[in-house]
DNA sequence: ACAGGATCCTGGGGGC
DNA sequence: TGCCCCCAGGATCCTG
């Protein structure tokens, strides 16, 4: 569910209200996420404080005191929200961490695709990234290595948007987005695009993100920042969940369809098939 | 090696 | 009201 500024949003909303704070204890759920909480961690977080709060992608990370990192992925579901230790968590409350003065940061998940995971050291949280071989932020992306990239696959252009070791953070609100910032049909293929093409959707992405953050992300459905605010985004979507509104710029109905598995949204007249 | 599909979950909404 | 089917901001594993 949440994508880059989503992400972004939780980690600056919760910068504020928790870094600095040693955590006291944590409390772990019955019920697993993705990745399985080891029981020793909890130990090994105890008493440390967070440093720093980050974001890497779609991955969230709070360094500790002692080189080590705590790390979670919202999934689809997830969210990391501050609360008084007195409030009765909600449904589907997995993890809590005592951050003393009275507050605990929650960690909630309906469908549990979210994960949470210690790394004792910079070192191990750094090789993780690099098995998954997660890619650049977009915001870093080089002309030349997304043209390189692009070139190198026999993949559609939505389905490479969304591909995380491509480019860290995109997912299907803003690959769709984007796709009509840049008006490019999301089913062309990577490899067809014109050097002029790809650099258009390489700044459109970085536009539209920048966008997004700006309006604290979109709440659709489950989505609230880490103050537990929503966001303002979906207000300005363009296309995305859209089909058969006009299009803003032709009025042309927008369509949808199936792509890599996922719901993709598009203007048939202003995002054409063929290059030209 | 690569691309596409299935899979992990829960809940909301639409159709009947 | 109830039930059944489809849908959902994602990542990973399996298959052809």
């Amino acid at each position: 569910m949440p994508e880059l500024p989503e992400v972004e949003t939780v980690v600056r909303d919760l910068r504020p209200k928790i870094v600095g704070r040693r955590i006291a204890s944590v409390r772990v759920g019955k019920k697993s996420l993705r990745t399985k909480w080891s029981a020793s961690w909890g130990a090994k977080i105890r008493g440390r404080r967070i440093e720093v709060a980050r974001r890497r992608g779609k991955w969230i990370v709070f360094d500790l005191t002692g080189d080590c990192s705590l790390v979670f992925h919202l999934g689809m579901t997830g969210r990391l929200t501050v609360h008084s230790t007195n409030e009765i968590p909600a449904p589907h409350t997995h993890l809590r961490f005592n951050v003393e003065r009275g507050e605990e940061l929650r960690f909630n998940d309906i469908r549990r695709f979210g994960s949470a995971t210690f790394y004792a050291n910079a070192k191990a949280l750094e090789n993780s990234f690099e098995r998954s071989r997660l890619g650049p932020e977009p915001f870093d992306l080089d002309a030349e290595y997304w043209r390189e990239r692009l070139a190198a696959t026999n993949r559609c252009i939505k389905a490479v948007l969304l591909d995380q070791t491509v480019v860290a953070g995109v997912g299907n609100i803003y690959a769709d987005e984007s796709l009509f910032e840049a008006e490019l049909h999301p089913a062309r293929l990577a490899s067809d695009l014109a050097d002029l093409e790809a650099d258009r959707l390489r700044v459109a992405v970085k536009s539209v993100l920048r966008q997004a953050i700006e309006q604290r992300g979109s709440s659709i459905r489950n989505y609230v920042g880490g103050s537990g605010l929503k966001g303002r985004y979906q207000d300005e979507f363009r296309v995305y969940g859209r089909a058969g509104d006009p299009c803003p710029c032709c009025r042309t109905p927008i369509a949808r369809i199936r792509l890599a598995g996922r719901s993709t949204h598009y203007c048939p007249k202003c995002q054409r098939s063929s290059s030209k």
